[in-house]
DNA sequence: TCTGGGGTCCTAGGACCC
DNA sequence: TCTGGGGTCCTAGGACCC
């Protein structure tokens, strides 16, 4: 480790001063082509072939984008969140290549396309984590095809025993002698000694492929955005090492977009102040970048330099529940009102199946060309009802009668897994004025109700509500509500 | 290239309170 | 009635991720 670049974290072997961090082992695992996988999986004969798993392509000229598509896919130039049109463009489908048809593709550059099947795609995973939590106590799921792994108290990053490259398969962990130098190992090649920690990532690598039946591609780091970053580095199929000590010099040379959290806009401002690497990230002014980019520049300058002291934890409870959905370009008010009533049907249900309530709703609207429009309301205080959501998406949606849109949605926030007493806010008016709060206010402290209208003077502030439960009532729907707490619990943010 | 669906986090301005 | 500062909540929009 000669070359100049100051490397961050490294610690000396004796030396615990407050932080060992570098000495932790994460892995980030990110399955491959996941819903293309899948349908591999229960499809054999897809193997080898090109495939593209869409959503929404199946009606024809469709509004759809790729879901995932396969690597033999991407050789065509296909690409994640491409328009079915135009991935039908570079890759035909099979079904349209017709050998009687001249004009018809050449069925050697055809592909096949699936429509998305979550649940499957969901059982799956869930062998996937089956896997995942045999091989770590402290995970974190991320999405239905990623995790991170916390693996320090499992492995570590001592140089395993023998001194042989033999390419041992998986977990048979013999682990020599304590010497801790970590190997200064090219990042992505096959390091010249190999450490614990690789063999460890290679068998939970090997267990998923063997188990679940679909491919992983797995990084190891000290951190999670150097693991995550490495788990990209040589996919399909990776399995990249970056041990303590190499992780600057690994990111530096790739470039900003490779950075996690580094999308097109910020890629642009990056390059507008002469950063393009991750190198130059890292070594970049970071109060110039808080200038440019807020909080979040020296952040990323931070992660791009191998610094991150975020610990892998548990996903947590989600923040908000959404459906949306695109329509061909409408003006036509009942089109409107149709969709947007399904959407919060539909949002409602999801809602109470995983036992939450919510005090937020809200809608979006989308203009072609593509203009985001979002409107929301709170209540007084959290519920679970679904006729209510209608009301005040309907509500909200009134602003955009006479416009042209593409895509709507319905989305509910201020989610609260808490106690599910008091489902419905009785006599609730999404547009009532102040006059109206009289009636209906039953169960619920008056004042409030209604506040969103915006000129009532309200006595009883939100926040007694809902910091202070409202008194104990017999309602007695407790039961049920803890159940449905559990589950939601159990099923959330995981992969189930 | 005319762009699906489900999320997260951050920022900025305004209302309101003390 | 010309005016300070701090804090919180709300809404809207934007960037990003998978």
């Amino acid at each position: 480790m000669t070359g100049g670049t100051p490397v961050a974290g490294e610690t000396l072997p004796g030396a615990g001063g407050g932080d060992d961090d570098a000495d932790r082992v994460v892995c980030h695992v990110d399955m491959d082509c996941f819903y293309a996988s899948c349908e591999r999986l229960r499809r054999p004969d897809l193997a080898g072939e090109p495939v593209v798993v869409g959503m929404g392509y199946e009606p024809g000229e469709s509004i759809g984008a790729v879901a995932t598509a396969s690597y033999e896919a991407r050789e065509f130039g296909v690409e994640s969140a491409m328009p079915i049109s135009e991935a039908l463009e570079l890759l035909p489908r099979r079904a349209d290549a017709d050998p009687d048809d001249p004009d018809a593709p050449d069925p050697e550059e055809t592909g096949r396309y699936l429509p998305v099947d979550l649940d499957f795609y969901e059982d799956v995973a869930s062998e996937v984590k089956e896997v995942l939590r045999d091989c770590a106590d402290t995970r974190r799921e991320v999405s239905i095809d990623e995790a991170y792994l916390d693996a320090t108290d499992r492995t570590s990053w001592a140089v395993a025993g023998g001194g042989g490259g033999s390419p041992s398969d998986g977990g048979d962990g013999d682990d020599g002698d304590d010497s801790t130098d970590p190997p200064p190992s090219g990042a992505a090649g096959p390091a010249e000694a190999r450490t614990l920690a690789e063999g460890y990532a290679r068998h939970v690598k090997d267990r998923i492929e063997r188990e679940a039946g679909v491919p992983a591609s797995v990084g190891v780091a000290p951190n999670m955005s150097a693991a995550k970053v490495a788990s990209d580095a040589d996919k399909p199929d990776g399995l990249v090492v970056v041990p303590p000590g190499s992780v600057a010099e690994f990111l530096a040379p790739l470039p900003t977009a490779d950075v996690h959290g580094v999308g097109p806009v910020t890629e642009g401002t990056l390059a507008e102040l002469g950063i393009e690497t991750a190198g130059d990230l890292a070594a970049a002014d970071r109060d110039r970048l808080a200038a440019e980019l807020g909080e979040r520049g020296p952040e990323l300058s931070r992660r791009a330099a191998g610094d991150d002291d975020r610990e892998v934890t548990p996903t947590g409870l989600p923040k908000s529940l959404s459906r949306e959905s695109a329509l061909p370009t409408t003006a036509d008010e009942p089109t409107k009102r149709e969709t947007v009533s399904a959407l919060a049907a539909d949002v409602a249900r999801r809602a109470r199946e995983r036992g939450c309530l919510y005090r937020t709703i809200g809608i979006k609207a989308v203009e072609p060309p593509f203009d985001v429009n979002t409107r929301a309301r709170s209540l007084p205080g959290p519920v679970d009802d679904p006729d209510l959501v209608e009301e005040v998406a309907l509500d909200l949606l009134g602003e955009f009668d006479e416009t042209r849109v593409r895509k709507l949605g319905v989305r509910v926030s201020k989610l609260d897994f808490a106690e599910t007493d008091q489902a419905t806010l009785g006599g609730f008016e999404p547009g009532d004025g102040p006059g109206d709060r009289s009636d209906g206010a039953a169960d619920r402290p008056r004042g409030s109700v209604g506040r969103t209208a915006g000129t009532d003077g309200d006595g009883g502030k939100l926040t007694d509500w809902v910091d202070g439960e409202p008194t104990a009532d017999g309602d007695a729907t407790g039961n049920e509500a803890e159940r449905r707490t559990g589950d939601g619990q159990a099923s959330l943010g995981d992969w189930s």
